[in-house]
DNA sequence: ACAGAAGCGGACAGGAAGCGTCCGTTTCGG
DNA sequence: CCGAAACGGACGCTTCCTGTCCGCTTCTGT
């Protein structure tokens, strides 16, 4: 990201920037697979215009992601920083979850549910491993994670709680708490203590809405 | 379904019949979603022919799954029959997640991320719900799972290994059951003994394999 | 303030994928 | 052996997305 690429002219630069908010805003509400029209259409711009700053989308990713990248490094090393090998492993999975639940193109990007940007997925992944290494080690070692668990266990409770993210987002955009901790208590050690469950369970006669609802969404 | 709409020309009953196969097969291996012209292929007829016998998929779909419902129904029973609270439990959620596994159409179904045949999957539905209550009532009742779960938990922890079954199934296919090991730990009170992960987490150098394999599947 | 370059917009053409029909041909049964 | 029933699959239709092209607008420098 040189800064040469900059427009000259001052309609050109505003397009732009109009266009990069616009592929932001998308990207989180409806993932990366928004179409170049949709974007041009939600910048107020023409698709002409849109081809012509990003023949591709992925120059737009990279740009919207570059900041997201950085921010989710920041949370672990955030969490490395805690003392508390528990809390921290707790508040960061927590974290990463928050923003997956506001932001589907980054949850595509780091559940590998899209075939947009598979480099820059993996980019992102590569980085992110090591430091959640270290921090599941530290558990283990301190004793608060189950012995027989792997860091690559934590990688797939984002999946299995990214699934209730998907399925219960309409219905009650929290739920996925209750089956985070859930899952979380599940690498604990023998006799953890059980931590509270932060919201209840969705009223059984609301359950078919959110079974339903999973499969129509999408639009603006 | 009355015996009354069955063709009397005998190579009208034998495609009648080829169709029923091919049908079943496609929707285990690729779900709900395959067109009339694939199943037409598979069943080696062609696409007037099926569209002659099965006007829409809907009846496909219901004289397919009109046995997994029967079945499905039956493992809940035995699971009831079963005298051990815990052991119960967690072998019916066991098998329902076998079942899944080797059954996408199945598992669109169950966890509802089909537009297809919505009543027939809300039929299936609402009746294995009350079933899944009496077991998880009898399991609180015991002790073995924990006081502040719903039955509804139990349906999410489906969708959450339903996840892992879509995310891992042709790296790992039986990678699924660790975390359902561990997503039903969860569930279990402060001092349930711990309960052994069934199979190694994959290898960290596989999980980009994992992430990546998740979006390109489909055809046949 | 004006000319020409730079940028803009969006109609349009092209391609992929699914759906359902139609009709010449084949197969069955009496 | 003949007429009716069933078959097959090419074809046309629709939807959704992609990218281009060109007449028009807006900017910038003189």
């Amino acid at each position: 990201m040189t800064t040469a690429d900059l427009p000259k002219r001052k309609d050109a630069a505003r397009n732009r920037q109009r266009i990069l908010d616009a592929a932001k805003e998308l990207f989180a509400e409806r993932g990366l697979g928004v179409t170049l029209h949709d974007i041009a259409a939600r910048a107020g711009v023409g698709v002409g215009t849109i081809y012509r700053h990003f023949p591709e989308k992925k120059p737009l990713i990279d740009a919207v992601f570059e900041e997201h990248l950085a921010e989710l490094t920041a949370l672990f090393e955030q969490a490395l920083a805690d003392s508390d090998p528990w809390q921290s492993i707790f508040w960061v999975h927590e974290q990463f979850l928050v923003h997956q639940a506001r932001n589907r193109g980054l949850k595509e990007l780091l559940l590998g549910t899209t075939p947009e940007a598979p480099d820059r997925a993996r980019q992102l992944r590569a980085q992110l491993h090591p430091l959640a290494e270290r921090l599941i080690e530290r558990g283990k070692a301190a004793g608060v994670v189950r012995r027989d668990c792997a860091t690559q266990d934590f990688g797939l409770l984002q999946t299995m709680v990214g699934a209730v993210i998907d399925a219960a987002e309409d219905v009650d955009p929290d739920l996925w708490r209750r089956y985070f901790v859930i899952a979380l208590q599940g690498l604990r050690p023998k006799d953890a203590p059980l931590e509270p469950l932060p919201v209840p369970a969705l009223p059984p006669e609301r359950m078919e809405d959110l079974l339903v609802g999973t499969w129509k969404r999408r639009r603006t």
